[in-house]
DNA sequence: CGAGTGATTGACTTAGATCAATGACCGTGG
DNA sequence: CCACGGTCATTGATCTAAGTCAATCACTCG
């Protein structure tokens, strides 16, 4: 998912950067699509206004991610894109990206590449959504995310990934706690072993 | 999302159609990829087995959607596919795929516009599933899915849009009467109507 | 006309959210 | 070097909204 992955070292040379307030607006409903933005720093949300006139959230991207690929097929954005915090952009001006895509098709095929692999772990998220149960919902989680050891590796502390699952920190913990209790797994000073069942 | 809006007609007619048996595998684990597969009927599950040998789900495809768009890019399968229930798919050959795209660029864009399509799209239902509220969820799906009239388009019934919002049927039709009597939607026989507010 | 399914509503249960309190750990600034 | 403010991790008590079970009616399809 991180940019440097499928984007040319040229292009990345051409991309600016831009401070956003927070509340301030970075691109509208509309406005003529110039790009591909990177999330440096900070929180953006990208959102709407419906028929009764409330705004409703489409996503809310953060450091790394980059918004509005779909916008790099289409001229003018469909959304508003909306600093939550003070944040640092990054953009990949349209022209560019394409011209580096038909350079160098590599670069094409990555970025291809890049958006089936979000597609399938975007699904994979929305199957873990499905299951209702927490402990369950832990589990797939750390089904997913175990290496082939079993061990697991966390990206952040345990309160983003209860919010990456969609629970409550609590709720996480007590999983967590169930689940060693029931000799599931074990943990020490951060790390998460998923044990062999017999 | 369906096929037939980005795959060159040429090569939708090399495609071979197969019938799968409930259960019966249609690739597995380390499998060579041999292209991309379209659901044409019945449900196909995409899985792994974990470190403690159960096996996880990562999604369910149903009918017109495409699995595997990211094995594309690899040169075996990482899950396996299996049947859920008796099946029929269809196959366009990887290296097929790739030359279609070679010999039209428009094709390869076209793709790429559709799987950053589906990334927004799925993104989008994330976030509603980080909506707690059952009612403000469905304010959210209806929101999301109004024309610019406020009418909204259903696909299907409402028990399949209580599935993939998230939530019981019965929950859905509870909240889609709080909000009638509430004045927020009109409904009369199988259209809903979100009302502007004042 | 009868089986099957969707839509709807009621009654009840439960699991997860919420509120709250505590200890561990960290960086930092005096 | 240590006191202090902040966040994470953890656990307990309580509440509530969503899930579950169940019954009914309308509709469609063969």
């Amino acid at each position: 998912m991180p940019v440097h992955d499928w984007l040319p070292d040229a292009l990345r040379k051409i991309a600016t950067e831009r401070e956003l307030k927070s509340g301030e607006a970075l691109f509208r409903l509309d406005d003529q699509t110039v790009g591909l933005w990177e999330i440096v720093a900070g929180r953006v949300r990208l959102s709407r206004v419906d028929a009764s006139g409330r705004e409703i959230v489409l996503y809310v991207a953060g450091p790394g991610e980059t918004i509005a690929e779909a916008s790099l097929f289409s001229a003018r954005y469909h959304c508003d894109a909306i600093a939550n915090t003070k944040a640092r952009v990054r953009l990949y001006p349209k022209h560019h990206v394409f011209s580096a895509f038909e350079r160098d098709p590599k670069a094409a095929r990555a970025f291809s590449a890049v958006l089936a692999h979000q597609v399938m772990n975007l699904r994979m998220r929305i199957e873990q959504r499905n299951i209702r149960s927490a402990r369950e919902r832990v589990r797939h989680f750390l089904a997913v995310n175990a290496a082939s050891d079993g061990r697991i590796l966390l990206t952040g502390t345990l309160k983003d990934a209860a919010a990456e699952i969609g629970l409550t920190h609590e709720v996480l913990y007590r999983a967590l706690s169930a689940l060693e209790h029931a000799g599931e797994i074990r943990r020490s000073r951060g790390t998460i072993k998923l044990l062999r069942r017999v």
